[in-house]
DNA sequence: TCCTTAGTTCAAAAGTTATTGAACAATTGG
DNA sequence: CCAATTGTTCAATAACTTTTGAACTAAGGA
């Protein structure tokens, strides 16, 4: 891991909120929470916005602690910080994901093969 | 209630965490559910902003079907909505709250009595 | 009726966040 | 080395959100 992330206990409650509190940023942790352990990269997220917009969310989930980044070859393995969140706000992202899941507005992360192992 | 609420069905997930990812208005649904039935009039929250500001949050807090927000007199009894928010998004606001309760940064409602029944 | 209490509305200012395009950097493959 | 791929940074702009003060409304009590 290069880029900055908080530790787990620097990460905040009404910042990870409102960081989640975005269509996109939520769309994406939905996605990752409906792969997870599997790293995606962000090109996988490009129909959620351009490519720039893209590295802005990224960087605020990565800040918000919400998301790991990896730095690996010229890719951004991007994964959820599942384990953390649960340690800090039990039961938070359990209930947003199912939440979201529910949300037919959000907008959907499309199916175009770019998975890490496809 | 004469103000308008969304249905619950109208109350939509990513606005419902960006109007609790701001650090007055979970303070004001923290010290709600912790008095839970209590109905609380504005005034209760002066020590958390000014009545202009408090105005400008407790409408955001309503607008997003977070509270109810009832007239009665000059006064407005502000109740959480959690049936709503439970039926919709189940177990996300129990664990808001309770990661909000282990927050040391975030303000706090003082302990001046201008509760309803007090 | 007049005053007080409780809260709203409005417009302006301040601050913050999101979006864009152009330019850049780093890695990988030919 | 050259080109392509992957993503970042920067500065500008657009779009929102928050905060403020002054003026206001509406109810209730003296």
């Amino acid at each position: 891991m290069t880029l900055p992330h908080p530790t787990a206990d620097q990460i905040n409650l009404p910042i990870v909120l409102a960081v989640l509190g975005d269509p996109t940023r939520l769309a994406i942790v939905r996605y990752l929470a409906s792969k997870e352990g599997v790293p995606m990269n962000c090109g996988k997220f490009l129909d959620l916005a351009s490519k720039t917009n893209l590295s802005y969310h990224l960087a605020k989930l990565r800040e918000a602690g919400v998301t790991r980044t990896e730095a690996v070859g010229t890719s951004r393995l991007i994964t959820l910080r599942r384990d953390d969140l649960d340690k800090r706000f039990p039961g938070l992202l359990d209930s947003v994901i199912a939440a979201a899941g529910e949300d037919k507005a959000l907008p959907m992360v499309g199916s175009a093969d770019t998975e890490i192992d496809a």
